[in-house]
DNA sequence: CGGTTTTTGAGGTACGCACCTCAAATTCAT
DNA sequence: ATGAATTTGAGGTGCGTACCTCAAAAACCG
């Protein structure tokens, strides 16, 4: 027994192999009553359609265009690392990727960037970004011509993406708070918080379970107002010197980037190690501090399945077919020193 | 410009496409400076072989055999859920899976079956068994008649497989460790160590790295001898009893399965929620367990993963291929409460 | 040099599917 | 019932490769 092809399916169904295809490919022409008996045949043969060969018939190209911010930090260029080897493996399947870099936070340049998208040359689109009006409607604008759009690592939720690829900043806050609160243990104890700015989405939905988790399973906690830094590691090492003059530290949570800024600043207090530490997303140098033991634990999302994900569901989206949710979905991954994949 | 063909590459060499074709598929006839020219030619042109159409082409299929226990608790269950999902994905590449179980433990039976392998019948063969001697024979056998074979999710270092597909259990058992480690705080404490069996090459590695980690690092713990249950629920209770008469109790580690008798245990002593319990695997129950608050991580392997994997792998061996290596590491994951997968 | 062996070329069929065209059959509306 | 619209069938071509046959060309041998 092999298994079953079209013409199978047109025998079983007793009808041509023109309309197998019809009723496969999701053309017109046909009506509901010969649609249901071909569906039928196929569920009776258990048909798998043969995507090696439909591809090879196709000879469609997936030219894919993904926008990452430039100078976003470790992160941003891990994930861009990941996005190009994915593409390698994905050429098999003719999906192709360009990456394209946009200005930190400059989400008109970004949208200009999307305006000029050709829905002709370009068979899905995926952005890394802070979501604002601008962006809002080029997202829109780009959807009405067409063309699939996911949102990557931070959700653009109104802007009405076709699917967003990354893990929920709440729930990953949240997972923070549990990680700080018995890592603390049970004791009174001061969590700093530090982030680079608070105008992003993601770092507001993290603070917010972190506080969540911590208010409620985790009482004789206090969480210190968030110290935005800016950027800066002057700014940083200030904020963090005042805190210390008011009161012993338990903990440092650490919102968004900036492990190596942090790692210095806590070296030239000669706190290392003596602070619980736990941040977000791993990078060189987040993997670096797990390792030598400045912080204690990462929470991240995994850049190749990210990656790998993205093109997937872009694929997926042009050819219009649905997505196995259950691969899609990203875990919230806890990393410790001890787990760091090699 | 789209990718070079064999035509291509007939052109550029100067030669015939049936000449191509025998020095693509190795077939004799072709005078070694010929063979040099076409290979030279192919290196100019970045030709890479469309292995889909050439497996179309050779209408090849690549029906793979998995074996696993049979009643190997839950985790088996979770695995063997899972690919049966993969599969229904893979048959999209013409790879086709059968699940085959042995009794549970009986490796002399699974040995038999191993030996009735047909080579013709069987693209490759995927296993989850402890090692023993008669298996380990049995594994180079069937490599020896050119059938790849990798171990699933226990590793079967000495019989020679392709691949190992799972994580290092002594990595794993270090992860609990810290886990424990942390979660007790900086308090002199008392660990038990519960395992249905020690006879598992598994649970040896993750006790070895369990009290390595807490040795090393935490000097305030101890750890107890392991505790097994042989999977009787009463030895369990009388066991855990027995400890707590002599001393408190800080946290309990379960090497493997049984989440669903500790937690019965738990609950009739008074002790749910009152001592860190850290364990293996998600499953039902165990998933149920970190709901509930009854244990507080898990350790554990993606079985999605684990299956997308074992296919791909076997099927990048059946070819001949090399392995992304990159994509088939499996992640060491901790679980919690809060990072739940939904 | 002729004869023999080896190497090469030309061309075809097949794999499972997509996509196209044109005509025939069926259904629908009036 | 009649014409129009819709639905279906038949058949073809091509995707990139494998594998086959037969004849032509080239290389080799003594």
């Amino acid at each position: 027994m092999s298994r079953p092809t079209v013409n199978d399916i047109a025998r079983e169904a007793g009808v041509s192999l023109a309309t197998v295809d019809r009723v496969l490919n999701a053309r017109p022409g046909v009506r509901g009553k010969t649609i249901t008996a071909v569906n039928e045949a196929i569920a009776r043969l258990g048909y798998v359609r043969d995507m090696a060969a439909a591809n090879l018939a196709r000879s469609r190209r997936y030219p894919m265009a993904v926008f990452l911010p430039d100078g976003g930090g470790q992160f941003v260029q891990t994930v861009a690392d990941a996005l190009d080897e994915a593409a390698q493996q994905a050429a098999a399947t003719r999906t192709e990727m360009s990456l394209i870099r946009y200005p930190a936070g400059d989400t008109h340049h970004l949208a200009a960037l999307l305006a000029g998208v050709d829905p002709e040359a370009v068979a899905g689109v995926a952005l890394m970004a802070p979501e604002t009006p601008v962006l809002r409607d080029a997202v829109r604008a780009l959807r009405a011509r067409a063309v699939p759009v996911v949102a990557l690592a931070s959700d653009l939720p109104n802007a009405g993406c076709d699917h967003f690829i990354g893990i929920d900043s709440r729930a990953a806050g949240r997972t923070a708070g549990v990680l700080m609160g018995r890592f603390l243990g049970a004791r009174p104890q001061r969590v700093a918080v530090l982030a680079e700015t608070m105008l992003l989405r993601d770092a507001i939905e993290r603070r917010r379970g972190f506080d969540e988790v911590l208010q409620a399973d985790f009482p004789l906690v206090e969480v210190l107002p968030t110290l935005e830094t800016h950027g800066a590691t002057e700014a940083l090492r200030r904020g963090l010197a005042e805190i210390l003059t008011g009161t012993d530290l338990g903990g440092i949570y650490l919102l968004g980037s900036g492990h190596r800024a942090l790692t210095a600043a806590l070296e030239g207090m000669g706190l290392l190690g003596r602070v619980v530490v736990i941040g977000h997303e791993l990078t060189k140098a987040s993997r670096a501090a797990l390792e030598s033991g400045h912080i204690h634990a990462v929470i991240a999302q995994n850049p190749g399945h990210l990656a790998r994900s993205t093109l997937r569901v872009l694929r997926a989206k042009a050819d219009r077919q649905p997505i196995d949710e259950g691969q899609e979905q990203l875990r919230i991954d806890i990393v410790i020193r001890e787990n760091l994949p090699a």
